[in-house]
DNA sequence: CCTAAACCTTACCATGGTAGTAAGGTCAAG
DNA sequence: CTTGACCTTACTACCATGGTAAGGTTTAGG
């Protein structure tokens, strides 16, 4: 297979194929004689797995780790929960973050008449005058 | 003033200072015979008004607006109060789908054991077992 | 008055993950 | 054999921020 049909078959570009090859994410594939990569239904297996964690949310220093674990057949499952757990934690935190900000700009909304006048608590707020 | 005290005194580092004139967000600010940068107390007021909005999440965009609108004495709270909810909405947005991120890599942690096997329902779920 | 430290200037590079482009080589179907 | 679809590498850009380097300026102390 070629990388354009493997990356219609996987759901990654062609394009970060290559990119998870130079960061070393994946191996380096074997090459044709005219130096086209070739790739075997296994390497889409793989490209699916990276697409679907990159889906949930997990930076490539991870994925490459769920790759390694992923790839030994004798991995305690112990390792690959601490690392999702991680990921949960972490998403929790952005989560927290984005409703504290959500509130804040929310409450300022809300004090402001919204009219045609040009009392706006919202830019008394953003200029500290609260 | 020159720029290091201005950063210190508006939370906004001299480098992003400097970005921010780059990229029209404050105008071009007047120089000494030696070239520095000089600045007033209105200009550390205007930055801590950017910083506050960075913090509360908006883009450069949204800030580009905010403070235009706000160094309009007669701008209608209405458009202030549109920007700022449609803030809230993307913010709604993204924590939406951080939550679903969550939740699915959640459940599939509490699928796992976590023990010494091997056995591990979040690599099947990636590998697209499940 | 001289020197050292603290400050300023511009112009680079890096981040992370992705997309775009350009210039050129290869392959397959008609 | 031509044409078009595909592949290659190498570059640029995004966004907001931080870092570095090489050099000029100002200020305080001796």
């Amino acid at each position: 297979m070629n990388i354009g049909t493997v990356a219609d078959n996987s759901g990654v570009s062609a394009k970060m194929i290559r990119y998870y090859e130079d960061t070393g994410l994946i191996p380096h594939t074997r090459r044709s004689d005219s130096g086209y990569r070739k790739y075997d239904q296994a390497d889409v297996h793989t490209l699916r797995f990276i697409r679907r964690a990159r889906d949930l949310g997990f930076s490539m220093d991870r994925i490459k780790e769920l790759l390694r674990l992923w790839q030994d057949r004798t991995r305690p499952s112990r390792e690959v929960k601490a690392i999702a757990l991680n990921h949960v934690s972490e998403l929790d935190a952005d989560i927290a973050k984005l409703i504290s900000l959500r509130n804040v700009v929310s409450h300022l909304a809300g004090l402001c008449h919204g009219d045609d006048h040009p009392e706006c608590p919202i830019l008394d707020g953003l200029s500290g005058e609260i």
